[in-house]
RNA sequence: GGCAAUGUAGCUCAGUUGGUUAGAGCACGGCACUCAUAAUGCCGGUGUCGGUGGUUCGAAUCCACCCAUUGCCA
């Protein structure tokens, strides 16, 4: 038995999610940082032989859904519907493996919103006070922010968004805006009031203050979140004015939940609408109960630590659910070392990059960039091209390109009985106590560099006993047979421990080496007098030119 | 504007609590090999560690200021 469960339960109950996609746009290869990155974490945990459930969802509500949806003529049902079939469609053809996949605008998530506003208003978390904002006559609602543009009253910059200025980067409230106007109907705005209702965040500067250090968050993290406690906590608001595609906040006539309220909410709501599909019928009470049985991870962008931070461990501690054991945060994409920008090509959708390339180079590059830390990461396509080909095609995979003729045409491809050389085997395995410790620790990069130094010392065997050259005297054969078998099973440790990252490579090796899966503690024993199958190209190279269509079709598609 | 993060070889990145001639992969040059998807192995330059000052016996590593990039400001 080897260390590397020493410290941890035998089988852990895990819950993981990814934020939730606004079903408002495409996804793009900016959001799918996210998703593979908490793809390949549960991938590795079920390698390991946890039970790790993985959820998400489209995040549903909000005015600019109902207003893309009224713009187009349909009702926003149709409108999340039709995206949410996209998204999931972009997410299964990356090799993203959900539980299951629902959407805010659901009847499991609107119990639950309730649910949790109720216990929130019986706990004395809610309050309720006007608020003055502007107001489109015209079209007959509240306006947030964006939808309004003026004058920048700092710099004088004209047309710009209600909230701060692109220029020079002066925040403002609308009110402030020289000569406002709606950005729907372009008529001026009125001020007006309205009630309304507020989380009282402020009741749990304790509660966070600790949470937030109680290793919840990396360090990095945890320090950011402490400036915002200096400023002091404000009321969140947490309600939105009629028209607003949402949930009606019970006992109200008109105000409805914001929309950032009930997103997080609906990680609970797929994990039931699951549950209904495993067993039936399942009640709030028991989705509450379960959903606390559960390690919960988060995984997030920086844009939104906030919510999930801040806002989301204080609604669940408010309303007695169960808070969140991990969030764990990402930085940004850049593409060729900048914003991701439509007219340069680099804004790529998930659909056009898989219209071009296979989505295993993408998974593997992030994994290889990939730390557990915020700083965003580099997508330079021409180290995109390089690495990918050189660390999977010419290192790992040719591992096994090399060493699969012979066995195949000079031993009936039966693997020998015995290593030849079990010393280094050994080294290979002991080397996954290292590389899973960081899968789990969100270092794929360091785990990525591990498992190629491991392809280079296997590349480096062969080179030094040269079977080719052995096999050419007689009598070798055995010996040989040997060589190229202790590739082989160098090979098929090396793919266990990229299993996470790559699927599909996985799925073909095992066809390759005549197995049914790749288990991670199954790497201990080696194939020995083992039938292999015919070897065929496990990856192909990526084709620079490949790179340039997508990009090109990037540039073309603006929108 | 306020706050924060980042800035290390051509490219992408490692660099533990400050300590010996600053590292890896790719790219590049030479040689070897030819089993392998022109793959692999060996050898080799790769660098004022963003800039300027300072602390120290000694700083990529600590401090101050500046520059650049990126992000956050509910």
């Amino acid at each position: 038995m080897s260390t590397e469960s020493a410290c941890q339960p035998e089988h852990r109950k895990i819950l993981v999610t990814s934020a939730l996609p606004y079903a408002n746009g495409s996804i793009h290869i900016g959001h799918l940082v996210e998703y593979l990155q908490t793809d390949i974490w549960v991938r590795y945990m079920r390698a390991r032989g946890h039970d790790c459930l993985y959820f998400c969802a489209d995040d549903a509500h909000g005015a600019p859904i109902m207003l893309r949806a009224e713009s187009e003529g349909i009702s926003p049902e149709q409108l999340v519907n039709r995206i949410g079939k996209e998204h999931q469609a972009d997410f299964a053809d990356f090799g993203i493996e959900f539980s299951n996949y629902h959407t805010t605008h659901s009847e499991e998530n609107r119990l639950l919103a309730e649910d949790i506003y109720r216990r929130l208003v019986a706990n004395a978390h809610i309050k309720k006070y006007p608020v003055s904002q502007a107001y489109d006559v015209e079209k007959g609602m509240f306006l947030a922010d964006r939808y309004i543009r003026g004058g920048c009253p700092r710099c004088k910059a004209e047309d710009q968004y209600g909230d701060n200025c692109e220029i020079c980067g002066a925040t403002y409230n609308a009110g402030e805006l020289i000569e406002p106007k709606s950005v729907l109907t372009g008529s001026v705005p009125e001020t007006r009031d309205s009630e309304h209702y507020f989380f009282h965040l402020e009741n749990f500067q304790s509660f966070l203050e600790q949470w937030t250090r109680a290793d919840h968050l990396g360090a990095q993290v945890s320090n950011k979140i402490q400036e915002w406690f200096e400023g002091g906590l404000r009321d969140w608001d947490i309600s939105r004015d009629a028209p607003y595609f949402g949930f009606k906040i019970p006992g109200s006539e008109d105000k409805f939940f914001y929309v950032w309220l009930d997103a997080p909410i609906g990680y609970i709501a797929s994990y039931w609408h699951w549950l209904k599909q495993q067993q039936g019928e399942v009640t709030l009470d028991q989705v509450r109960a379960s959903w606390a049985e559960r390690e919960i991870h988060h995984f997030i962008g920086k844009d939104i630590l906030y919510f999930h931070a801040l806002f989301w461990p204080a609604m669940l501690e408010g309303a007695g659910y169960q808070t969140p054991e991990k969030v764990n945060v990402h930085g940004f994409l850049m593409v060729n070392g900048q914003k991701m920008s439509k007219s340069r090509g680099t804004f790529i959708q998930a659909r056009t990059y898989l219209d071009h390339l296979n989505p295993e180079y993408l998974r593997y590059y992030f994994a290889a960039k990939l730390s557990s830390g915020v700083d965003d990461l580099d997508l330079n396509l021409d180290d995109f091209v390089q690495r990918v080909n050189s660390d999977l095609v010419g290192k790992v995979v040719n591992i096994a390109s090399r060493s699969a003729g012979f066995i195949n045409k000079k031993a009936g491809g039966v693997l020998s009985d015995e290593l030849d050389n079990p010393e280094l085997y050994q080294q290979f395995v002991d080397a996954g106590v290292s590389i899973g410790d960081a899968f789990e620790s969100r270092e794929y990069a360091r785990a990525c560099r591990e498992v190629m130094a491991l392809a280079d010392l296997a590349n480096q065997y062969l080179a030094e006993l040269a079977p080719w050259s052995l096999a050419k005297e007689p009598g070798n054969e055995q010996r040989v047979v040997s060589i190229y078998s202790q590739a082989i099973n160098l090979f098929r440790v090396l793919v266990t421990y990229l299993g996470p990252v790559l699927p599909k490579l996985t799925q073909q090796s095992c066809e390759f080496l005549g197995v049914a899966e790749l288990v991670w503690e199954e790497r201990q024993n080696p194939l020995l007098g083992h039938s292999i199958n015919k070897f065929k190209p496990l990856m192909q190279r990526v084709d620079p030119e490949a790179v340039d269509q997508m990009v090109g079709a990037s540039r073309e598609s603006k929108g």
